[in-house]
DNA sequence: CGTACCCCCTGGCTGC
DNA sequence: TGCAGCCAGGGGGTAC
């Protein structure tokens, strides 16, 4: 039923912070591009501009994995559904945001291995993603406040920017569902199916409640909305202490089987059919779909 | 403005 | 065991 590896901010944080020790501050020796193309094409002389380059910071801002290069040169790479980076090479052991699937997977040989970026001291880092609808995509020195990708994205939800106040300023008005409120990525930038019904089950809003009815005629926000908030804040800091939501064939910190946040954590997701956790509550977790994607929740305690 | 529906692509699971 | 059908975390586009 889920695939292998979720890629909202918790992920993709996670997978910053497996690759910033063994990528921020070495040079790119190589790049290696094994089709033209995953969701986009790739970047016009992308090797070139970036190879003799050192990473100087690995960075995420919402659920993009940005690479920090030297010479003001930004590349930025959305992981879309499948995609993940593997490290190989002398010394590098498994961490978080690395995974071990197969023998040829990771390796940069595997059917799926589409970029692999080669530093300085053997270290190779791999971009694989079955599915391709992920992208890499450079960003030029001083055109970062232009970027399209980045100029739409709302505040980063663990930033202190984000607060209800500035949540009701963007629900104002909107007639949207609570839902695709929170996945629309300008209003908060990093949630995605998964989360949001963790969100909306923990703050005890329906995903179908519109929008607008969580802000005040004077633009306030509702103690509901600020719940939302607070909630927010807590499953996601959560899931990165935990290193993201994994499934079975995550190796983690030290290479161990890791089952996850996911088995023990995740209270709506994925449970259809299942006794609402809420210890008050009687009722079932259901499934619904909204804008053509699973939404799960508990009609009783989500109003 | 909002939503329903389609697409991109591959793989894993279910059920016959 | 084989295979058709269905499903999936993201996101963009179009038609209404």
């Amino acid at each position: 039923m889920f695939g292998l590896f979720m890629p909202e901010l918790p992920e993709v944080e996670t997978v910053r912070r497996g690759l910033a020790p063994y990528l921020e501050q070495r040079t790119i020796k190589r790049v290696i591009l094994r089709r033209p193309d995953l969701r986009f094409p790739f970047p016009d002389g992308l090797a070139n501009r970036i190879e003799g380059k050192q990473v100087q910071r690995m960075e995420r801002r919402g659920k993009y994995l940005v690479f920090q290069i030297q010479d003001n040169i930004i590349l930025l790479n959305s992981l879309g559904m499948s995609g993940r980076w593997t490290l190989s090479g002398p010394s590098i052991a498994f961490t978080p945001g690395t995974f071990a699937h197969g023998a040829s997977i990771g390796t940069g040989d595997g059917p799926h291995d589409h970029l692999v970026m080669e530093f300085e001291g053997g270290i190779r880092a791999t971009y694989t993603d079955a599915r391709r609808f992920g992208y890499v995509h450079l960003i030029e020195p001083g055109c970062v406040d232009d970027d399209p990708f980045l100029r739409v994205l709302g505040p980063d939800p663990l930033d202190s920017t984000f607060d209800a106040k500035a949540l009701a300023d963007r629900l104002r008005g909107r007639r949207s569902p609570m839902k695709s409120a929170l996945l629309d990525q300008s209003n908060v930038a990093g949630l995605g199916n998964i989360y949001v019904s963790e969100i909306l089950h923990r703050a005890g809003v329906s995903p179908r409640r519109t929008a607008m009815t969580l802000v005040r005629k004077d633009g306030s926000p509702t103690a509901r909305l600020e719940r939302i908030v607070s909630e927010t804040k807590v499953v996601l800091k959560q899931a990165i202490e935990a290193g993201g939501s994994t499934l079975q064939d995550f190796r983690g910190v030290a290479g161990e089987d890791e089952v996850g946040w996911f088995p023990v954590n995740f209270r709506v997701y994925g449970r259809d059919g299942e006794d609402c956790k809420n210890e008050a509550c009687s009722d079932t977790i259901r499934r619904i779909v909204q804008s053509n994607r699973s939404t799960f929740f508990c009609p009783s305690c989500q109003r």
